[in-house]
DNA sequence: GCCAACGTTGGC
DNA sequence: GCCAACGTTGGC
């Protein structure tokens, strides 16, 4: 059974068309460092699960792609790297702390399905994504819901 | 274990 | 740039 999920990132960091360059449309989700965001990736993202590709803290946040599991939880290396801007201390390779799975691009959208727009369905309500103070960057999403919002592009 | 201080996220 | 919401840290 296919899951569904949805993955917040900085367009400015790391965007939807980042990912359609790299080799293979394929990247690793590093620098996640919260420990429910890690929970839900090390935990329940499967192989072939499905991500809605979000990008936030920029001018229009919203839903721009679909990717898709192709790794599942690994060792987080980035922690481990003194010099890297997400270095962890506490994360060590024989006792990691931080996880990231691979995702490869299934498609962009045909258009930015924004966060005032997911805001205004009654049939989201229950999504993480618009539920006031929510600021995790890895959630759940059920079916229901996924289908839904692909309906609207 | 409490909680104030602080840092980060992310919409606006 | 502002600031509300939230997570983490550290003193006690």
């Amino acid at each position: 059974m296919t899951g569904y999920w949805l993955m917040k990132s900085e367009p400015g960091e790391f965007g939807i068309d980042d990912l359609a360059l790299r080799p293979n449309q394929t990247e690793h989700w590093d620098g996640v460092r919260n420990y429910q965001a890690r929970n839900l990736m090390r935990d329940g993202m499967k192989l072939g699960d499905l991500v809605f590709f979000y990008h936030s803290n920029c001018a229009q946040p919203g839903i721009v792609g679909i990717a898709r599991v192709a790794r599942e939880a690994y060792p987080d290396h980035t922690a481990f790297d003194p010099l890297d801007q997400h270095f962890d201390p506490k994360s060590r390779p024989d006792q990691p702390t931080w996880y990231m799975v691979d995702v490869v691009l299934v498609r962009k959208l045909n258009r930015t399905i924004t966060l005032s727009e997911l805001k205004t369905r009654p049939e989201l309500e229950g999504l993480a994504l618009v539920r006031r103070g929510n600021r995790l960057s890895v959630m759940p999403v059920s079916e229901p819901q996924w289908h839904s919002i692909l309906g609207l592009e």
